[in-house]
DNA sequence: GGAGAATATCTCGACATCAAGATAAATTGG
DNA sequence: CCAATTTATCTTGATGTCGAGATATTCTCC
């Protein structure tokens, strides 16, 4: 059985040219972890492309999504949302502040822990996030038309093995 | 036939939490892309960790290993470079400037195109991005023990086909 | 109930990246 | 063979992120 495929993708080159340069080595595993690696970075991209019809940036979106999903009131602490965009405190303080400055949520301090914040959603926040989740999905499923529903949810269930590890412990970044 | 998984990732939660905030849209493409995303960051975090014990920056090695996988002479020009790691040029230009600064890269014009420069691995950086390497691949196919050799190949081969559509087009970022 | 450890958030300095534009050389077409 | 365009690299300024440490509050447990 021979599973052609249509084209080279540049980590088909890449591991080419390992095998060439290092053939003691067995460098298999970059085939599945380059190719996340790179289409994470095409992602990117694409994403920010999406974002910009909605005026918003994509750490913008990441915070602001966390928040719409966690339902009303769309409140959650900056701990709950750098666990959830896998940044460090530093980063969501610096976000949560520019997000605020734009009027897109509000800080409010935590009733039942006064060393603690929350992070509220506005209405305006509300609005954009919404319309650029849509937008998003459109995108992404452009992005996905190569694979058959079947395949999709089989490709999901590997990727899914490979992050239980990881989000099953801690998490890290503090 | 039931796929019953061990247990939840963070994206299983994700789109759990979206399917109840609204109902009215099929977030499905989450399932994949979104892990491609959280997976990749994770990924960073560990090649990182892999790095250190070699005095290494992801960065650098993502250089290193572009000119150690092109063969002798171990030479490319920035453009391929930037290429190859998906950068744009103002990055290259410094992260060149840098590796030069630590001995691990050494610059020279182009006799072909008076324009261009090629960049060269140094013995240092040859025995560098060597023993990193093989640090890699052992980290990373620790990363890959949930999967079987078969399991492997069929994610590769999903992950191709998503990324063809961007490989084999131009690539952007100049 | 008090000392010490743990937790939550913020501050600050260093730094890598990007985007846009500058410079220089090569290529193309008339 | 010259002008216009393209290509290759570098420069610069703005910005987002990280990491380490500071501060304040809560928890643990003797």
């Amino acid at each position: 059985m021979s599973h052609s495929r249509a084209s080279e993708d540049e980590v088909d080159r890449l591991v080419a040219a390992w095998r060439q340069e290092r053939p003691d080595l067995d460098v298999s595993p970059l085939e599945v972890l380059s190719r996340v690696s790179r289409l994470s970075r095409h992602l990117d991209r694409a994403r920010r492309a999406a974002f910009t019809e909605h005026d918003l940036e994509s750490w913008e979106f990441d915070v602001l999504t966390a928040l719409r999903r966690s339902g009303k009131p769309y409140e959650l602490s900056p701990g709950a949302l750098l666990r959830a965009t896998l940044v460090t405190s530093g980063t969501m303080t610096n976000r949560i502040d520019r997000l605020t400055a734009s009027g897109l949520v509000t800080r409010h301090p935590d009733p039942e822990d006064r060393r603690g914040v929350l992070v509220r959603l506005t209405t305006l926040g509300l609005e954009r996030v919404d319309a650029a989740f849509v937008g998003l999905l459109r995108r992404e499923r452009e992005l996905l038309v190569g694979l058959g529903e079947r395949e999709q949810r089989a490709l999901a269930t590997l990727l899914h093995t490979l992050l239980v590890p990881f989000d099953a412990s801690d998490g890290g970044a503090h």
